[in-house]
DNA sequence: AGCACGCCGACT
DNA sequence: GTCGGCGTGCTC
């Protein structure tokens, strides 16, 4: 090799390198993708992205064949050497400027995912509203320039092509209606190769901000003569004159008119204006208007003047939050002992340092009542979020916490995820409330336990406030690892209600009850009614009957779908499934026997609401359920015209045990307590418990004394002496209880869920994942056992409980049960059962 | 979660 | 013989 030559290698070989070392060089983006799929996928950065991009900002990607997701940049890194580039995909679009989410979020996120055995994609989709997470969806539309009538179609390709032809694209669910098929994606692509239509990807942005149209003057007509002409024209039509003076008139000062409110007034209709814009004289002005509407609230100053006790406790919280071991503050408080006065004053102390505050309540409390107070305490500067809100309201208020329009939130679980940019102050208020606890779907995290982690991720203050507190925290709290403070008096010096527990088997005897009226409860009433005062009456369950039963056959008729019965609702003169919705109307004969002898039996709100009726006929009943409050507003018309005392009896479920607080009502009537305290669960009697007290705080909330009545077939129940005992004394009477059987607060559990369409497969599978689970757990598995419905929605739900020690890694047991699951799925004939782990259930 | 691919039974 | 059903595996 002359020298040349060999420099020439050289050269070669600093370019060859030079090359090497900047495609080693090229950025990934770690991303987030809302899915239940193992979290981190690697997407290319270019060179221009790369200037700006940060971890917490969204991005869109494409994942699989076509489809397009919003992701969460979570790391950026340079591509490991040797790898090659062009097994990533780019990222398409970078939809924040600033991060969404900061790295306390992706930190809190990776807890959850560890936590609650899911992803981290599964924890991103529960956290935004769908209007931050824009995807694609797969549309159809005709090939271009095709006379498709003249060509020879089949039935369904002649269907598709005329929808086609009148609605222009199709969407995929669209094809399935038409053609009467679950999957008309094979087909499609046929037509698709064949060239009669074409499919593409439309990712819809589903926020689209509120707009509110004005109409003013365009600019051709500004001017005198112009106007003049344009008078002229229209004097044929006094409609359209009226309009333009009018829109005349507002361009004089400067101003535009209200589409809407101005052709209201004039009582005209929308097509006077669409006339005036086609003449050109006028056009329509778009302008994105706030869809939260929170006027009138300014804030008031302190009118709150704590009482001694109070201020004790509010100085025991105080002294807590400045120790710097950032314990939970355990506030346990008797309804009525104002706990609420304290949340407001911490809160104000904490706003005044300049952070934010989320107070976190369960779903159900959040009331008109609740948000007022906090309201009338802070003006403008509260925000509300839960589920009444559509997904463009939620994602405004997302945007006003990051851009600090709100300071308090007062949110129900997912406010968790809010993106506060300074975090003072987490309050969960009711934090014993099973609905802090998401159920289905996965992530199935506790927003107590979450919301506790996550202050001490960022080393903030958090208060759990509660009249009942969980077994969980009261121990935690009498174990010294959260600080204890109790309010024992009443703030208004008013005595608590009066129980009374009426024994519904003597009432039966002494034939005083009409079945679901005690003589003693019917008497109460009258007197309170006739007192102009009001009362409430708690059935937990909706419909008219529970059940029908044949008495010629003894068939019961149930769901099609589900292992229960159908509850029949009378209004509606049908029967329905309460799992899934299924409705059946044959009400009055067998479907088995024939014979018309189908009998109601047992007794919901709608069958308590009619016999109140019956036996107050001048007087106002209500029923507030499910049923009754689905629309958006119709909870809170109810509430409101109660509070107006409009309604004299509210009969209700578990709605009107949360959060009412009515100065007027000195009546709470429990129909059946039966069911509740015979509920085969370990924490049945705790939940009894709490759903008793939280419903007798609903009487005598004011200076009248209140009066609370428990009918029941079990009056001597334990739980039922408790009730006027202090919460200590129910404690200590609950704990050795769970002690002995090993449940929580003494350990900690895992609920393995399998289900399944086949009820043989299931039992067989269920065996054989015992075999497999038995050895790393012992005796510390329960189950399997069937779920209490074992079939809904066509599924067989089986179930194992694992007791683990509160010490043992959640981390290494999560590692053990992926394990089994994949030894599982290995060994399994099919792989069809889904596993599903639930970690601390209620 | 989608989506495609591939293996089986029920129809032309 | 093909059509379309369901089960399985992959997605940067």
């Amino acid at each position: 090799m002359g020298k040349a030559e060999r420099k020439r290698s050289y050269m070669l070989k600093f370019l060859v390198d030079l090359y090497q070392n900047q495609s080693s060089m090229s950025l990934l983006a770690e991303v987030i993708l809302p899915l239940p799929v193992k979290s981190e996928f690697d997407y290319l950065v270019s060179p221009h992205q790369a200037a700006t991009l940060k971890p917490g900002m969204r991005v869109l990607v494409s994942f699989g064949k076509k489809k397009i997701y919003t992701g969460l940049v979570k790391r950026i890194h340079e591509a490991p050497k040797g790898s090659k580039i062009d097994q990533f995909k780019h990222i398409e679009d970078v939809l924040d400027q600033q991060p969404l989410l900061q790295e306390q979020h992706l930190r809190l996120f990776e807890w959850m995912a560890k936590y609650y055995a899911c992803t981290e994609g599964e924890v991103f989709r529960a956290a935004l509203p769908l209007g931050l997470k824009p995807e694609s969806s797969t549309r159809i539309e005709m090939a271009p320039d095709l006379d498709w009538q003249s060509l020879k179609l089949d039935d369904k390709e002649y269907l598709a092509m005329e929808a086609l032809s009148i609605q222009g694209t199709l969407s995929f669910k669209d094809v399935s209606d038409i053609w009467d098929v679950i999957n008309p994606n094979p087909r499609l692509k046929a037509m698709e190769a064949q060239g009669l239509i074409r499919l593409f990807q439309e990712v819809i942005d589903t926020y689209k901000p509120k707009v509110k149209a004005f109409l003013k003057l365009t600019e051709a007509y500004q001017d005198e003569q112009k106007l003049q002409e344009a008078f002229d024209s229209l004097s044929r039509s006094a409609n359209q004159e009226n309009l333009l003076m009018e829109i005349v008139a507002a361009w004089f000062k400067g101003q535009s008119v209200p589409k809407t409110e101005t052709l209201k007034r004039l009582e005209l209709g929308s097509q006077i204006a669409k006339a005036l814009i086609e003449k050109g004289y006028v056009e329509q002005e778009d302008i994105p208007v706030d869809r939260i509407e929170f006027h009138g609230y300014k804030a008031r100053l302190a009118d709150v003047v704590l009482n001694p006790e109070q201020q004790r406790a509010i100085s025991e919280i105080k002294e807590a939050f400045l120790s710097d071991t950032w314990k939970p503050v355990l506030l346990q408080g008797i309804t009525g002992s104002g706990k609420t006065h304290l949340y407001i004053d911490l809160i104000r102390e904490v706003l005044d340092q300049g952070k934010q505050v989320l107070y976190l309540l369960p779903e159900i409390t959040l009331t008109k009542q609740i948000i007022e107070r906090i309201r009338t305490a802070f003006g403008g500067k509260v925000g509300i979020y839960h589920s009444r809100f559509n997904d463009q309201e939620r994602v405004e208020i997302w945007h006003r916490i990051r851009n600090r329009e709100f300071e308090v939130v007062v949110g129900v679980r997912s406010a968790t995820f809010l993106p506060f940019q300074d975090l003072g102050l987490i309050v969960v208020d009711e934090e014993h409330d099973q609905s802090f606890k998401q159920q289905e779907p996965s992530p199935r995290y506790n927003a107590r336990d979450t919301a506790v982690f996550y202050a001490n991720l960022l080393q903030i203050p958090i208060l759990l406030g509660s009249a009942t507190p969980s077994l969980e925290s009261y121990t935690n709290a009498v174990a010294g690892k959260y600080h204890l403070v109790e309010l024992h008096q009443r703030a208004v010096a008013t005595r608590l209600p009066v129980l009374q527990v009426v024994d519904m088997r003597m009432q039966k005897k002494q034939k005083l009850t009409n079945g679901v009226f005690s003589s003693v409860l019917q008497k109460e009433i009258t007197e309170a009614l006739e007192r102009k005062e009001q009362v409430i009456l708690f059935q937990n369950r909706r419909g008219y009957a529970p059940f029908l039963v044949c008495e010629t056959c003894g068939h019961v008729p149930s769901c099609v779908n589900c292992d229960i019965s159908l509850t029949y609702h009378k209004a509606k003169d049908h029967l329905r499934c309460h799992y899934c919705g299924y409705t059946a109307f044959q009400t009055q004969s067998c479907e088995k026997c024939g014979n018309f002898s189908l009998r109601q039996s047992g007794v919901g709100t709608e069958k308590i609401a009619e016999i109140t009726t019956e036996l107050f006929p001048n007087h106002r009943v209500e029923r507030m359920d499910l049923d009754t409050t689905r629309s958006k507003f119709g909870y809170q018309h109810l509430i409101q015209q109660f509070e107006l005392g409009q309604i004299d009896v509210l009969v209700g479920t578990q709605m009107v045990s949360k959060g009412l607080d009515f100065e007027n009502v000195t009546l709470v009537g429990v129909i059946s307590a039966d069911q509740m305290l015979g509920f085969p669960d370990f924490r049945a009697h705790e939940q009894a418990y709490q759903m008793l007290m939280q419903v007798s705080g609903r009487a005598g909330r004011s200076h009248k004394l209140g009066k609370v009545i428990i009918q029941t077939h079990i009056p001597d129940h334990p739980i039922l002496g408790l009730l006027e005992k202090d919460f200590r004394t129910f404690y200590d009477q609950q704990l050795p209880e769970r002690q002995v059987h090993g449940y929580p607060p003494f350990a900690r559990l895992i609920r393995i869920e399998i289900k399944h369409p086949d009820r043989e497969f299931i039992e067989t599978e269920s065996r054989r994942l015992h075999a497999l689970l038995a050895p790393h757990f012992g005796v510390n598995l329960l189950g399997p056992d069937y779920a209490l419905v074992a079939r809904v929605r066509n599924q067989y739900r089986m179930q194992y409980l694992l007791k683990v020690s509160r010490r043992a890694s959640v981390a290494q047991l999560r590692d053990i049960l992926q394990g089994v699951t994949r030894a599982y799925y290995e060994a399994a004939p099919q792989k069809t059962l889904r596993i599903i782990l639930d970690v601390d259930p209620m």
